[in-house]
DNA sequence: TATATATTTGAGCGATCGTTCAAGAATTGG
DNA sequence: CCAATTCTTGAACGATCGCTCAAATATATA
């Protein structure tokens, strides 16, 4: 007998992400939200609880989906094509909210805090992290790379280098490009 | 015949570079900044007009004393050597008040709004980018590097690896101090 | 010491923040 | 068509935001 929601939930996340990745906590309030998910307080707080509720729904799908798509990659090209081919990617991403990663965006902002989804944040960094390390061992299994170096320690340096060059290719994507150019170059020198 | 502040104002806006560098723009409020910095608000307004102006005096600060230490730097063990040192001593700041870059924190987190402090960050950052630049210049100059790179394309990818570095080292210093030998080590493959 | 000039103080401004809630509208099962 | 249940709506809450300003206080000159 009851009446259903008007919206669908699952999109109104993936809205969501998009804002909050664009415009980061402080910067996206409920009125934003309202506005863009067409959502009043009401239904809002109904549906999802509270805005850093939702913004960890939001996190939470930006990673999926991220992981999701490397290891897709991974499956049609291989694990080293797929790390060298990934900062090209990031940086051509155009209708992207942002070129930079919505984890390490939320991390810088929240840390002082220590609000719990800066805690979040690193926690999904860490996945990431770890799904880098995966490829590399593969890569290094095939033989793509030497057998010498520590998939750990490559993913970690690849995971912050990534970083910086998002960071880079949100104020100028010309060079950027040359960045992600150079980065792929350097996995072929392992 | 008038009387004095008793404030000293370069200290101060040291003092602000910090707790903006630490918590960002908007988890930095007044209040947080009048309990620091000892001001109530009519004296803080009389001296600095506002908190975006603060802000503006604090971002330069923070870039004039990177840019004198790094000259500094090379000046005592060299250009090369300055450069391959900087990611070591950016991760070993034990007592900054964070290990990201305050330019890419304030930059990733007003670039939406087109605030006129992520313009002025951007600005700043392409300053540091020219004192890279030189530096490579320089080396290349005193044959520590070989003669077909590009120091403007080096920096790029140098300031690029340096972000990455400095946000990865917010969450680990342990990792980070790895990472910081990895990209020292890769100038001396130049 | 008297006077002129600055600084310091803190109450309080209007705006916006995230959030709550009661009332009205809508849809389903019987 | 009725009744039950849920969703939608929007006014409004207390807190905090950046900021203003007039009164009180302190200091330097004459």
């Amino acid at each position: 007998m009851p009446r259903k929601p008007a919206y669908d939930r699952d999109a109104l996340i993936a809205r969501a992400r998009d804002i909050f990745w664009r415009q980061g906590w402080a910067g996206t309030s409920l009125k934003d939200l309202e506005r863009e998910l067409k959502l009043k307080p009401g239904s809002f707080y109904a549906a999802f609880g509270s805005k850093d509720a939702l913004y960890a729904l939001a996190m939470e799908r930006y990673v999926h989906e991220g992981v999701e798509r490397l290891d897709a990659l991974a499956r049609d090209i291989g694990p080293l094509e797929a790390l060298k081919v990934q900062p090209r990617i990031v940086v051509g991403a155009a209708n992207a909210p942002s070129k930079a990663c919505m984890l390490a965006k939320t991390y810088a902002e929240l840390r002082a805090k220590d609000h719990e989804l800066a805690a979040k944040a690193s926690t999904h960094l860490t996945r990431m992290k770890a799904c880098f390390t995966e490829l590399f061992r593969q890569a290094q299994e095939q033989g793509e790379i030497g057998p010498d170096h520590n998939p750990d320690r490559l993913a970690a340096r690849y995971q912050s280098d990534l970083l910086g060059l998002r960071l880079s290719a949100d104020r100028d994507p010309t060079i950027a490009s040359e960045i992600a150019a150079d980065i792929a170059a350097d996995l072929d020198r392992l």
